[in-house]
RNA sequence: GUGGCCAUAGCUCAGUUGGUUAGAGCAUCAGAUUGUGGUUCUGAGGGUCGUCGGUUCGAAACCGAUUGGUCACCCCA
C-alpha cells in the first residue's frame, strides 16, 4: 500500500478553508447580484475545438486534455497508432482527446452566448464561479486547479459598464477589507497606436508582451528584448519615448496625446480613458498603466488589472477588459463585452496574510451536549432535537466517556456552550449549561432550554 | 517546456570531516484526576532516514539515477 498524495497543484480545503472561501464566494456574489447580474454555470469540460486557438500558442499548451475512452479497442488499432503519430508531431489529434477541461470561464461563457444569442435578452449580464484547471507547472500563488469569478456584459458599447466595474472593484475589495490594492488601466486601442506609429499595427502584441515586462525587469532589459525582435532604433526611441509616460493620469494622458493623438484609434482609447477615470468612485484609485498589456489577445478596448497590496508579493489577483466580438469565434459577430474576473485563490492567500477574515466565519456548532450514559444521553438527544428545530446547531458527544475527553473536544472544535445532562439532573428535570469561554455555568429546568439564548 | 533548492517520527526541524542502539519541540495516547476542559507533572507509542544502485570495514551523511515537493523563468488568476 503506497500512501496516496494529490496531483500536483491541487489541494484540498478542509473545514476551516472551505468557511474562509465561502465568505469570500458570498461576498463577491452578493456585490455581482448588486448590480443586477445573473448566475451561470457551464460544464467541467468542453469540446477541445471550442477552446484550443483561443489563448494564444502558449495558452492551447497549457490546456488539460482529456483522453478518449475505448482507445484500447482491436479494431480501430491502426487509426489509433496512425493519431499517436500525429500527436508525438505536435499536432492534436481528435482521434486521441476530443474533450479538455475549462482553461478560463470566458470562452465556455462565449460558447453559450453563441448558441443561445436567439433567447437572450440583450444586455446580458451575468457572473460565473466555477472552477478552472491549467496544466502549468504550478509555483507560490499559483495552482492547476483554482476558482475563477467572473462577471461579464455581453451585447452592450457603453461605457457605463466598464464605469460600474470599477464600482465593482472597489465594492468588493472593501467589503473584503483589502485596503492597499492597485487598479491598474490601459487600453488596446493606445496599445494598437504604439504599434501604429511605429509602422507596423500588426506588431502591437509582440510590443505589448515586452512593455508588458517593463516593471520586472527595467527599461534597458526591454530595448534588449524589442531589438532581438527586430525593431529599429527609431522604433525602439518611440516605444522608449512611450514607456516614459508618467505624473498623474491627467498629465499622462497629455502626453500621450501628443505621442499617439493623431491616430484615430490612439485618440478614441485616450477619450475612453478620460472617461471612465473621470466617472469612477471618487474616493477610489485607479491608475492609467501604460504599460499595462495582458496577454489574451481578445481584449480590443480597456483593460483592468488589480493588484494585491504591495506587502503580499502575490501580484495580479483580478484581471479582465473589453473585447468587441468574442463570439465572432463561433461565427455569430457582433456581439461586443466587457468583463472582469476576479482570483479568489489569490485573494484567499492575500486575506490569509493580512489576517482580514472576521472571527465569526469559524462559527459551526453552537452546543455540545455531553454524553453521561445510555438514559441520560437519550434524554440529551431529545432536547437537542428541540434546539436543533429551533435553529440551533448541536452535537451529542458520540459516546459516553469520561468529562475530560467531552470537554476537549468542545474546545478544539470552537463550541461555545455544554450541556450537561448527567444522573442528577436526569433526576430533577434540569440540565446544566456551561459557557465555555466564561466558564460560568448554570442549572435550569429541562423545559426552559428551548428559550435559553446561545 | 527550462533551471535552482529540498527530502530524517503525524507536523516543524537538529543530526559535527562518514563511526556503537538516529534525536528535540509540537501533536497523539495513558496516568496523576470515577461530575467539570484550557495549566502543570509523569510515562508511552511512533522511523526501511523518499526509492534504487554505487563507493567504504562501516552511509541518514559521499557519488549516480529515479520519484516527489518547492521556488524561479516562459506565461498567467
Amino acid at each position: 500500500m503506497t500512501k496516496p498524495s494529490l496531483p500536483q497543484g491541487t489541494r484540498d480545503f478542509g473545514p476551516e478553508v472551505v468557511r474562509k472561501r465561502n465568505y469570500i464566494f458570498s461576498c463577491i456574489k452578493n456585490v455581482f447580484e448588486l448590480y443586477g447580474f445573473q448566475p451561470l454555470e457551464t460544464p467541467a469540460f468542453e469540446n477541445l475545438d471550442t477552446l484550443m486557438g483561443k489563448y494564444g500558442a502558449e495558452g492551447d499548451k497549457l490546456i488539460f486534455k482529456i483522453l478518449n475512452n475505448g482507445l484500447d479497442n482491436v479494431e480501430k488499432q491502426v487509426q489509433i497508432k496512425e493519431d499517436f503519430e500525429k500527436l508525438l508531431q505536435g499536432k492534436s489529434s481528435k482521434g486521441l482527446t476530443e474533450r479538455a477541461l475549462r482553461y478560463d470561464l470566458t470562452i465556455p461563457f462565449a460558447r453559450y452566448v453563441a448558441t443561445n444569442h436567439s433567447q437572450m435578452l440583450f444586455p446580458f449580464k451575468r457572473y460565473q464561479i466555477q472552477p478552472v484547471w491549467r496544466a502549468d507547472r504550478p509555483q507560490k500563488g499559483r495552482y492547476r486547479e483554482f476558482y475563477q469569478c467572473d462577471v461579464d456584459v455581453v451585447g452592450s458599447n457603453s461605457l457605463l459598464n466598464e464605469i460600474e466595474f470599477c464600482c465593482i472593484y472597489h465594492d468588493v475589495f472593501s467589503q473584503l477589507g483589502i485596503k492597499d490594492y492597485t487598479v491598474t488601466i490601459n487600453h488596446r486601442k493606445i496599445l494598437i497606436a504604439l504599434a501604429t506609429i511605429c509602422g507596423d499595427a500588426d506588431k502591437m502584441s509582440s510590443i505589448a508582451s515586452s512593455i508588458d515586462k517593463l516593471e520586472k525587469i527595467g527599461l534597458e532589459k526591454v530595448k534588449e528584448e524589442l531589438q532581438t525582435k527586430g525593431f529599429s532604433k527609431k522604433q525602439l526611441d518611440l516605444i522608449e519615448k512611450y514607456l516614459l509616460i508618467s505624473g498623474t493620469n491627467e498629465e499622462k494622458l497629455i502626453s500621450l496625446t501628443e505621442l499617439i493623438g493623431e491616430t484615430e484609434t490612439g485618440n478614441k482609447g485616450i477619450e475612453e480613458i478620460r472617461k471612465v477615470i473621470s466617472e469612477k468612485p471618487k474616493e477610489q484609485n485607479i491608475q492609467l498603466d501604460v504599460t499595462l498589456a495582458r496577454g489574451l489577445n481578445y481584449y480590443t478596448g480597456i483593460i483592468f488589472e488589480a493588484k494585491a497590496p504591495e506587502q503580499v508579493k502575490i501580484g495580479s489577483i483580478s484581471g479582465g477588459g473589453r473585447y468587441d466580438d468574442l463570439t465572432g469565434l463561433f461565427g455569430v459577430p457582433n456581439i461586443p463585452g466587457v468583463g472582469i474576473s476576479f482570483g479568489v485563490d489569490r485573494i484567499y492567500d492575500v486575506m490569509e496574510e493580512l489576517n482580514l477574515f472576521p472571527t465569526t466565519v469559524h462559527s459551526g456548532t453552537q452546543v455540545l451536549f455531553f454524553n453521561l450514559g445510555e438514559k441520560e444521553s437519550s434524554c440529551a438527544f431529545q432536547l437537542m432535537q428541540e434546539l436543533r428545530h429551533k435553529n440551533i446547531s448541536c452535537e451529542l458527544f458520540h459516546e459516553s466517556v469520561k468529562f475530560d475527553k467531552q470537554f476537549k473536544y468542545a474546545e478544539k472544535k470552537n463550541i461555545p456552550y455544554v450541556v450537561i445532562i448527567g444522573s442528577k439532573e436526569l433526576e430533577d428535570k434540569t440540565c446544566t449549561i456551561k459557557n465555555l469561554q466564561k466558564g460560568s455555568q448554570e442549572n435550569l429546568l429541562q423545559h426552559e432550554i428551548v428559550t435559553y439564548p446561545f
